[in-house]
DNA sequence: CAGTATCCTGTCCGATACTG
DNA sequence: CAGTATCGGACAGGATACTG
């Protein structure tokens, strides 16, 4: 049988992964957003065989993250662009480059982001786009929504006592996103 | 040869990878966000079987995500903890959970985030915690860090001049971020 | 340049059985 | 409850050759 597929799973996380949970997947998103569109580009800076980009990218596509465009008549060629769908990955890529670079570069980092302006580093972080307000889990929360199911939201409602900050093991623990994970 | 290991690359993001790329690895997390420590507590929501739970949990172990603690002495019972690293994922899981809301979930989303204040569903964005400026490719950039090897550097100053904004095809493009990538 | 066509292999993962 | 031990299969991924 093999992997099971997450498809007819609730989780959004689960779902999301669908999509970009091959090893390849993530890579290639991030190619495109350093600019590749043709098979070439995504090819030269990868170092991955033909046909696993061929398969990889006719996924994207399927997926809906990618859009196969024929940019020649003849010959005919294809350039892959990001859609919608694709550039509202984007986040998810920054967060991890920012989780990659916290604690995989022992060296230091080889990929900053940086603001134009003042020239330091960024240190990106999640804030609610309404008020502007850091995500932190004694102001915000994981609930169930309209379409959750009775088992997701029994999980949701004890995941959101755990989140919530209740000190469970004497243990002080660390922060998180704005501080305060138990 | 089978899997490439992107260990030695410069990529953070290639490096996080690493780290989270298996298909159970963020949902392990996941779940451990949502208060699972034990195994029995990993297994019973996933559906996953007892050794691919050992060996996930094993590795996440290993890549410093978790750490095993022995909560009994006899019998020996072990726990899996978030450590620092494991926490820093958070925004990670987070930017995936609001991309899988926006465009797999057609009947609407199972799992929200809400702000227990307002009640308002929360809209998660990346910010510069610094300066609280939304992150946006006019005035961020991607930019080669300290330890950057050569080919790298090559890389991110193209890729800049594709982030940053030119118009290059003549197509305007969406939105990214705080809504201009071309 | 932009792939397609084969073939092969590793390993991720699933199923099941068993243990203190 | 918290795993360990085997076994087998499917597929991701690699290598290479070939085409218009």
């Amino acid at each position: 049988m093999q992997r099971k597929t997450f498809r007819n799973m609730q989780c959004p996380i689960a779902r999301g992964l669908e999509r970009v949970g091959e090893w390849w997947s993530m890579l290639l998103m991030r190619e495109a957003f350093y600019g590749a569109r043709r098979f070439d580009d995504f090819q030269k800076n990868l170092d991955i065989a033909p046909n696993m980009l061929t398969r990889r990218l006719t996924a994207l596509v399927e997926e809906g993250l990618l859009e196969r465009r024929q940019y020649s008549e003849k010959p005919p060629r294809y350039e892959y662009v990001l859609t919608q769908c694709g550039r509202d990955f984007l986040p998810v890529l920054l967060a991890m480059l920012a989780w990659g670079n916290k604690h995989f570069a022992p060296e230091g980092p080889s990929v900053e982001l940086r603001d134009k302006e003042t020239g330091k580093v960024v240190d990106p972080v999640l804030v609610d786009a309404g008020t502007g307000e850091r995500l932190n889990f004694k102001r915000h929360a994981l609930v169930a929504g309209p379409a959750a199911a009775d088992g997701m939201r029994r999980r949701l409602a004890s995941a959101a006592s755990f989140l919530g900050g209740a000190e469970q093991t004497g243990e002080a623990g660390g922060a998180v996103l704005a501080g305060d994970l138990p």
